[in-house]
DNA sequence: CATGAATGAGTTTTCATTCAT
DNA sequence: TATGAATGAAAACTCATTCAT
């Protein structure tokens, strides 16, 4: 890893849940510098632009999420237990996830929505690849016997991801997790009722 | 009505869609003096400041919303019909919902959770009320003998609400509205499973 | 006095000791309009405009003090009993002068010197009024046999005035009134020694 | 001395005559680039904010002050030649001094009183520094043998203070040096009669 | 590579003033 | 006369970005 490439990971990490925090407009380069100590120079040294520093804040945000998700995994686990540890993922991060500023793809896509297509096109992305982790568990869990096999597996991984986010939005919104912990017992009903032969 | 209070509505409404895609700290005054042709001296003489214009924009876009709603509902309707009723308008206003930047109370709730704790307050209320309306349709029902009495009404209204904005949101952020459509299926079905007698 | 005069008199008075307190160019028609509970509109109409208010605003404090100063005098005094009489003046009206913002001639000399030349005209004339003031009771004193014929009236008269405008400011300014006491106490001594037969 | 000190440096003394003439408030930020060549955001880059500005061009003159009568004492003179010295300072740089706007102490003083306390504390530092000079200048006398020992120092040294800016005030306003050059004879008057032995 | 110092266009807000009603 | 509602210019300040060193 050279010193530049070291410097630019500093830079996104340091930065990481300011943006999640005040959004990519409302944090400014002088927040960047504040938070990492580096001048203005340095930034532009690094990046092209304030945009590409978001791209990179945003990539990281996302990843790091889908990490964790994943590093409760593993190959032993059935597709039943697979898709509950990750319902229990948004459980138990739901306090840190909060005092960061809530989920960083939810957060993006509103914002980026009508003003930063540069930003909304990789948010798409990364809800695909979410989705996709399910659809794999759930076209694997088919081919092991343990899913019914007529179910459409996109419909039901968007379906995952539209009652967390919105759990989200809602908990985050209320101060109160309550909504949150309802639309992941919500899923794991139809995980159990619809899905699992 | 006052010339000022007519001055108000206009400068409102003007801006109510501008406010709703460019969000509240996106949106100049420069933008607001654009939208409606009056100088910043007069938005200055109709509203303290900028935050004021936020708040009433944010309240008369969800007022705008409720009214649509409630449009919809009638006295002779049954419960049930009541509840798909609502379902059903999300289905048919989400042309004109896409196109004027989504869902008010889900853009502003993102946006002013870390940042602007006076439009969160708003947001929250927002929510609260819709969810009241839910929670008088279901207990009305309850009493009429149509909805099942043992039936936590509170945790189903906000569970709707998890899945129409959660709909919204990926549907927007992917361009397809079968995440939403497929939301508001989930509700009926919910409905029709374990609400309806 | 018609209702127009009644109007500016209310105007000239509500805000003569904002002006004094805050300057002519730091009270705004805001800080008018307030003060008075009219409108920007009834202020224009009895007012050409803001310098005009400014200057009869400086007139009438001026005048206000020029009186306060003249009720302590009367006919049968000796001219040692109405210089004393004035420097009592000054003593005894202290704590009110500085509450109201200090002497309205020092103030507005101070700032409309290199800023405003028609208030500072207004200043001069104030100047040199006071002044010929204590000329008349000085000549007279000499033509009743009370003071030293030799002496330059005018010059006293201004002497007494820088006295009294540097130890206003001083006191005003270190927040001490022993520096206006001093003062007034060197202008008693000078009289006594060097006026007074 | 770095570049950023260099620019503060320029910054305050190309404005430090059109603060003291225009006074802090009427000196805006456009007349700050305009006598200086630079950008508002090069102002902003070396000051916090215009209060920083003023509060440093207001030390900035009341050092130069401080210095140019400090330039006129060495150690051989006595105690008279000393105060005799000061006194004329004040002769010799009236005609500057009216050019550049009059006492910069006096000008804070007036402006500061009721509207800038973070100034008009400055200020009465200033004065009281102004005074403790004369009152060491009159102390060490009495030690030397040179001043009567009963006075008092502080006394007399707020009361020359209170001539000249007293002087001055009358002098700018009514554009005629004769009351500030008679306000520094009776201060000479005062020190032979009163103070050296 | 990083810094320090600058730029110019932008921000929100306030100003004195006007004028139809 | 007084009001309510506007105007346009100017206020203080911040922004993303650049570039010589």
């Amino acid at each position: 890893m050279s010193k530049a490439e070291k410097t630019r990971q500093f830079i996104i990490e340091q930065t990481a849940e300011l943006f999640n925090k005040k959004g990519y407009a409302g944090t400014s380069l002088s927040d960047i510098t504040s938070a990492t100590g580096l001048t203005k120079g340095s930034i532009y040294g690094n990046f092209e632009n304030k945009d590409e520093v978001a791209k990179e804040v945003f990539l990281y945000n996302s990843k790091r999420l889908q990490q964790s998700v994943a590093d409760k995994l593993n190959r032993e686990m059935t597709c039943r237990e697979k898709l509950f540890s990750i319902v229990d993922f948004y459980r138990t991060s739901w306090e840190s996830n909060f005092l960061r500023g809530g989920c960083p793809l939810l957060n993006t896509a509103i914002e980026a929505d009508d003003t930063m297509p540069f930003l909304k096109k990789e948010v798409a992305k990364s809800f695909e690849n979410w989705a996709q982790k399910t659809i794999n568990i759930l076209e694997n869990g088919k081919s092991q016997n343990e899913i019914v096999e007529s179910i459409d597996s996109q419909k039901y991984a968007y379906q995952f991801i539209v009652l967390i986010e919105g759990g989200i939005l809602l908990s985050k919104t209320m101060n109160n997790k309550a909504h949150l912990f309802n639309a992941l017992e919500r899923i794991e009903k139809i995980i159990d009722n619809e899905l699992i032969k």
